[in-house]
DNA sequence: ATAAATATGTTTATAATATAAACTATAATT
DNA sequence: AATTATAGTTTATATTATAAACATATTTAT
């Protein structure tokens, strides 16, 4: 019998969902990492990320990399918590 | 390593993710059966499944029951193959 | 018999979301 | 010094989800 549990909206976005996936294996990640490997464009990884971590699921640190700007971001335990959650929930539909 | 394959949109929400759920393990279903199952209300149930009918994921029947109007529903091949899919394609996000 | 409430949906309007396009600012290259 | 590249942000647009309003018929209560 599936299970409909609500599934955070927050997390339950393509890009958003990818982001978070990649930060939960790694301690930390750059902003143009993470637009590759998302293969998002950085218009839309850049308002992504504002939400996540206007939620408090990510945190987000500005830096320089040499003159360069550098944005680099790791999952909190907030973000691990609501990913893990919405994995389970997801589980609900899918099986 | 996670892998970020294209998530199919029409299954990408809450609601149609639902309604096949429900859908892939019985016969057919009726329009309230799968409104109160999923907790939706009539008018975004209605509309969510004129696009998967209209995607040709799901087959929808009207009829009467009594003197009622009855709406039935069950899944397509192509609805069974795209829910596949896109699962396969989930699990790459959650590992 | 008539009015009020219920059932089964559909259509339309609104709010939220995802996405891309345009832009800012600086740095490196030719 | 002009062009191109880097690293993002902001704004505009298209899509989506959702709810509100509507349509139509049927029961139930008065």
């Amino acid at each position: 019998m599936p299970n409909f549990q609500q599934l955070d909206p927050l997390l339950h976005s393509q890009l958003r969902l990818a982001v978070m996936s990649l930060l939960i294996g790694v301690d930390s990640a750059e902003f143009v990492f993470i637009r590759e490997k998302t293969k998002s464009t950085a218009g839309n990884l850049s308002v992504q990320l504002d939400k996540l971590s206007t939620a408090g699921y990510i945190s987000v640190s500005k830096s320089f990399k040499g003159k360069r700007p550098l944005t680099t971001c790791s999952i909190t335990k907030l973000g691990i918590k609501a990913f893990e959650d919405y994995v389970n929930a997801l589980k609900g539909y899918i099986e």
